[in-house]
DNA sequence: AATTCAGCCAACCGCAATGGT
DNA sequence: AACCATTGCGGTTGGCTGAAT
């Protein structure tokens, strides 16, 4: 029954990894790269398997790990990145450059879920626990309207997260070409990126509408993180120094001020003038370049819709596929693709809000051209976009808003030392 | 000093996803 | 399309360490 384990050859070791083991590891790796972790043992004089020596790699070896005490602002990243994501580690991860999946998870469980737990709140959903027999119409809808926010943001994050790994292979292998790196890159030179919010995720497996309507595909820096600080929701120290030692991949997956950071399209594909990325599923292509710092830029950014599935002007089904070099972005939707936060359907003209939209959609702010996506609750026949927010949206954006703020709260005043710890 | 207990974390296991043929 | 190899990921385990008794 079951596979065979991969270490169950006779006289391959396992547990613990000695500083020769580690030594011959690191040696080799810096010699040649990994390459196949399935031949790197025999290789490297390793009595290992090709995975145990991935893990010692990845989780303790690689050079650019930090190690030790999680700082305050990592917890608190954690904590908003798992309210989000969920148990998705590697996602976290990559927000948390410097730290591995492992540590993180590690973390969480023998310090941050114990936390939550202790303060009352629900590690799962994040939400005090108590709340679940509180279920009036208006708080099921705030639930409802939340996870599907966060569903919303997930698969954007996700989508981050792909591209800064890719762009890091990217960089390593090219690196490894010049002869200057340890590392080595063992994807192939053509890399893909799939945002499917029709996945199995386990925290998403509540939502009922497993549709995306716009993947962001750029950020300044986790929306998230910037909604607590330009709202306000942290203290005003803490806004000054910004996200204090969080290195958010999406920093360096970034758009220059200066650059033409048009992804926007119209039904004629024209160029719009807005400076932020915009995703439009509307059956056209675009361009524009994608720079990544440190990196050269990328050209000949182009998108295509070329399946989407439209009834009475709405998107139905749709694969879209941007490619950027050599990266290839596949977005896929399922059913029928609706407005976050309410049941509106997307609509051809609609203008699909990136970075305003999930930090909006917490801080109820609205913006300029764009049609805000609190205001989505109204006909989204009115193209003018003169949608109406009603009274009891205000008041749910206002409990997101207070709900973030209470947890944020909460830890920052129980600090780890803390005797209710 | 010896034993027990709890916390921590590196490492393992197995499933899922991905890529190649 | 099917199969296989490889890699990625998240859950879990087991050993080490220090505190408590």
């Amino acid at each position: 029954m079951g596979r065979s384990p991969c270490c169950d050859k006779v006289g391959l070791k396992k547990g613990p990894w000695t500083p020769e083991e580690d030594q011959k590891l690191l040696a080799y790796i810096e010699e040649h790269g990994h390459g196949s972790w399935r031949a790197l043992p025999s290789k490297a004089g390793l009595q290992r398997c090709g995975k145990s020596c991935r893990l010692r790699w990845t989780n303790y070896l690689r050079p650019d790990i930090k190690r030790g005490k999680f700082s305050l602002q990592e917890e608190q990243t954690i904590i908003q990145l798992h309210a989000l994501l969920g148990n998705r580690w590697s996602a976290i991860a990559t927000h948390l450059s410097k730290r591995t999946d492992n540590e993180i998870k590690n973390y969480w469980n023998t310090h941050l879920k114990k936390r939550l737990t202790k303060m009352g709140i629900d590690p799962i959903t994040h939400k005090p626990k108590n709340d679940a027999l509180l279920s009036s119409d208006g708080q099921s809808k705030t639930a409802a309207n939340l996870s599907h926010m966060a569903q919303w943001e997930s698969a954007r994050l996700e989508a981050e997260a792909r591209l800064v790994r890719e762009s890091k292979l990217r960089s390593h292998s090219l690196q490894n070409q010049l002869g200057s790196s340890t590392f080595a890159s063992s994807s192939s030179a053509s890399t893909s990126l799939l945002i499917n919010n029709n996945n199995n995720n386990k925290q998403e497996a509540a939502s009922t509408t497993p549709t995306t309507t716009t993947v962001p595909i750029q950020s300044r820096s986790l929306d998230v993180l910037k909604a607590w600080n330009n709202g306000g929701w942290l203290k005003s120290n803490e806004v000054s120094n910004g996200v204090g030692d969080l290195e958010s991949p999406t920093s360096t997956l970034s758009f220059s001020e200066n650059a033409p950071p048009i992804m926007t399209t119209t039904n004629s594909g024209i160029l719009g003038e807005n400076t932020m990325p915009m995703i439009e599923f509307v059956g056209s292509s675009s361009g524009c370049s994608v720079k990544e710092e440190g990196e050269q830029e990328w050209k000949g950014y182009e998108s295509s819709n070329n399946l989407a599935e439209y009834k009475d002007g709405i998107m139905e089904n749709s694969v879209t596929t941007f490619t950027c070099g050599l990266h290839e972005l596949t977005m896929s939707m399922e059913g029928a693709a609706t407005w976050p936060g309410s049941h509106e359907p997307f609509r051809t003209n609609d203008h699909a809000i990136v970075e305003e939209g999930f930090i909006n959609l917490l801080l109820n702010t609205n913006s300029g051209n764009h049609r805000s996506l609190s205001e989505c609750g109204g006909d989204s026949n009115n193209d003018d976009g003169s949608g109406s927010g009603n009274g009891s949206d205000g008041d749910f954006y206002e409990d997101n808003k207070n709900y973030w703020n209470s947890i944020l709260n909460l830890v920052n005043s129980s600090p780890s030392d803390s005797p209710m710890f």
